[in-house]
DNA sequence: ATAATAGTGTCTCTCAGACAGTATGTG
DNA sequence: CACATACTGTCTGAGAGACACTATTAT
């Protein structure tokens, strides 16, 4: 912050990119947009694009997305994630990306994108898994996998020490209901009882209803019907719900570095 | 991301902003410059600057950080905190300011910066606390009070769950070295058995050299000199080293919303 | 001697993880 | 009926926090 002109400072473009997640048929999916122009073609990337002037960076990225989804209010969290500017990134100018991370539950209309580019979600495990079919896997465009690495990994951890798996089902929700969210994002299986015992024993987490779920609640086939509860107002978990397995040296930050 | 032209996108200038923590005097301290120019002159402000053309975006924070400190090699550790762009942070025009956290050891030469404006560490205590003196307390530029909060809080909870704490102290060092560390960070005495157990109890974090302190190691007062350690090789606590009393309804994120 | 720090041993409470067993729905 | 899910009770082991005690230095 030395000497100042207005026109001394070497031009940069600031974009916001956002991975937003939801469960679609019990696996963590991410919404992608297919491009329609160079660079990329035909590849796909996170929804985003140029902040505005006098626009705030959450403004832009909650603008963009809503432009994808069609939903005027978002429905979920949104937070930043991380500031992605290599150069040479976009090989059309210097871009500096700001990423965000959003999470919502999965809604009945899949997505109406109002431009004519196609946009759907993916699996996040078809995006990066040896066992799908390679000729299936979408390109990504940019410098964008390493982004979505980095947001994955933020929502797993998220998932720990936060409230936020209750941002990804609708209300009102059975513990089962929000135990599949642990084993989507985390990719394992949790012990049921145990489970239970440390969503309840957070305070403020879950508050019950009182009354039970039926219907074809998630998909259930069969099965005494559980509890039904909304979200409370705790933010932070605590104690924590651990990850499984993980002997925590694998663990890296939230793409933070 | 849809059409494009060189000239068509909004006139960014893009900075960075570094707060480099290390603990002197028992305290966590952070360098700050004294700004010679408008907007702001005479307030306090984390050392920064623009990012050149064709320079990563950590790259020009450790530049900054060299011409601040005189340190052509940065001794510590370095990494991206969030990113600051709300429209009318910088009076002058639109800016956007990738912030990092930094910390590393008290060197002996306190900080010579290389261009007139002035250069120092200041006591974060100093910097919010209410009971130093409001006349002695510096006005800090821009949002850089906001950046300041969110790198403290990020420091904070580090330290819980990675080795960083090692970043701030030289080697060789003692167990009491470290927990200066922590307890300078966190505000708080930590009972000190418990903490000698929890340290070791980590695999790698750190590694006894067989050999005892003396000589006025860590402006000991008398007592029996402590085991002499390096740093080890772990990078995440497993298991963590947790802050006491924080019954966890008051930590954030790091400064990440 | 006192004071201050380093280090050891041990107890208790909480909580994670595992298991057995019961309750209540579906086909 | 079998089967699947929801829920309860209990045991074990790891670890946090607190305390008592010993060891080694400075003054």
């Amino acid at each position: 912050m030395t000497a100042h002109d207005p026109h001394a400072f070497p031009p940069f473009a600031v974009t916001v990119d956002a991975a937003l997640f939801t469960i679609r048929a019990g696996r963590l999916s991410v919404l992608l947009v297919e491009r329609g122009n160079d660079p990329y073609r035909g590849a796909w990337a996170l929804p985003g694009g140029f902040v505005e002037q006098d626009e705030d960076l959450e403004h832009a990225a909650l603008r963009e997305l809503a432009e994808e989804t069609g939903l005027e209010a978002f429905p979920g969290h949104l937070e930043q994630l991380a500031t992605f500017g290599r150069p040479g990134r976009d090989p059309r100018m210097r871009v500096v990306s700001v990423a965000y991370v959003g999470m919502m539950p999965a809604l009945p209309p899949p997505v109406g994108g109002d431009d004519a580019s196609a946009a759907r979600f993916w699996a996040t495990d078809d995006l990066f898994d040896a066992e799908s079919d390679p000729a299936e896997r979408p390109q990504l465009a940019f410098d964008h996998a390493e982004i979505l690495a980095a947001a994955i990994e933020r929502v797993r951890s998220k998932l720990e020490y936060t409230a936020l798996a209750a941002a990804f089902v609708e209300e009102p929700f059975t513990i089962g209901d929000l135990r599949l969210v642990y084993e989507a994002v985390w990719g394992c299986r949790l012990h049921r009882p145990n489970f239970r015992r440390k969503v309840l024993s957070v305070p403020d987490f879950v508050v019950p209803l009182g009354t039970r779920a039926r219907s074809p609640h998630s998909a259930q086939t069969g099965g005494r019907p559980g509890e039904l509860y909304r979200r409370g107002t705790a933010t932070m978990l605590h104690p924590a719900i651990l990850r499984p397995g993980l002997d925590r040296e694998e663990a890296e930050d939230g793409g933070l570095r």
